[in-house]
DNA sequence: AGCAAACGATAACAAATGTTTATATTTTCA
DNA sequence: TGAAAATATAAACATTTGTTATCGTTTGCT
């Protein structure tokens, strides 16, 4: 939890009886490897902060083939945020790589944040904003670089993911075949 | 002015005379066909509201081949916010394809909104989120749809973009060549 | 109204990327 | 620990997409 208060306190000030009440809301879950934490054709009603291991999140194709579309470091919120802002339906797939242990945080405590915290909207803007801005550089890179150049920042992004993550998914993720990648990679 | 109102209005209660200080920071501004409204390299302290008119936003690739990333049409807020919120030199440049009309709204009369607008804080949640939900989508439509399939269903995010930005315009948001798209477009 | 530039389609060819199959290695888990 | 599954590479071939050049049409601008 200290984890989160810290991540909390890095964006807004909060009080310590505000974090209390607003961590008495939610719990704490652990997953195992392989384990999915959020289906598709399900409203989602809870967002997760990971203080302990990976979540890739995924989309299907028409073919209903999986793409990697996101991966979900420590310290990270994480849902299919735009479908929970909705109230719509997700299309992602969140699973855990690694044996993952989150904070569960439902959309009540959300919505109580909002209401009851000094500076909840401010909390709720600066999130939106740096998923915005991460969201950004992605569109960015996809239309101004090339695979390999991508492949070879992707650590400024997602630290060590080399040992956390098979191939493949950093290939679905940079959108090419696990073919394609080996190719590149011998390239230079 | 009254379309940035009822745009404000259809997000946040707000008094009339807080609207009316606001509007009292910004200004109305007329770009010409071609012109360009903000350039790289340069820290934008500007967003714009569109009231009249239509925004292409290109980045370069290393080989300073343009890329157009966006298209912004009436009553919407255009920017390279993602630079505007961390203070940072543009990489974008945001040129009106047509004759365009806009509000221009400063770094400081968005900063004055948040310490004295009641919801203000939640205006630039409510905003932030919005442009969220939109990348999400179109990061979606690029891992989970074909050229083809994004093509044939434009007009569903751009209404009536066939009519005022040329083919060429359209292939490169969507990633590829005119001629490519050309050659899609003859497939049934 | 007229001219120059921009535009869109098309064809031929080149380069990039996907698909399939095979193989050797590593990892997982019972 | 040992067998089955997952993983990464490789090669051959197919498909997609980019590049260049041409041509007729449309558009913008004075």
């Amino acid at each position: 939890m200290e984890a989160l208060r810290l991540a909390i306190k890095q964006m807004i000030h909060i009080s310590d009886e505000e974090f209390e009440q607003f961590v008495a809301q939610t719990c704490a879950r652990t997953y195992r490897r392989q384990e999915i934490l959020s289906v598709p054709d399900v409203v989602p009603n809870e967002l997760f902060f990971i203080w302990k291991g990976l979540i890739r999140v995924m989309i299907p194709d028409q073919a209903g083939f999986d793409h990697t579309i996101h991966f979900a470091l420590e310290n990270q919120f994480i849902a299919d945020y735009s479908s929970f802002l909705q109230h719509q339906p997700s299309l992602y797939t969140l699973q855990a790589v690694e044996e993952t242990q989150v904070v569960v945080l439902p959309r009540s405590a959300i919505e109580w944040g909002y209401l009851h915290m000094q500076e909840g909207q401010k909390l709720g803007r600066l999130i939106a904003e740096f998923y915005f801005i991460y969201q950004d550089n992605r569109i960015k890179n996809m239309y101004a670089r090339t695979p390999k150049q991508r492949y070879d920042s992707i650590t400024d992004v997602f630290p060590n993911i080399h040992n956390r993550v098979p191939q493949h998914m950093i290939a679905s993720y940079l959108g090419i075949t696990p073919v394609h990648l080996s190719r590149l990679k011998k390239q230079s």
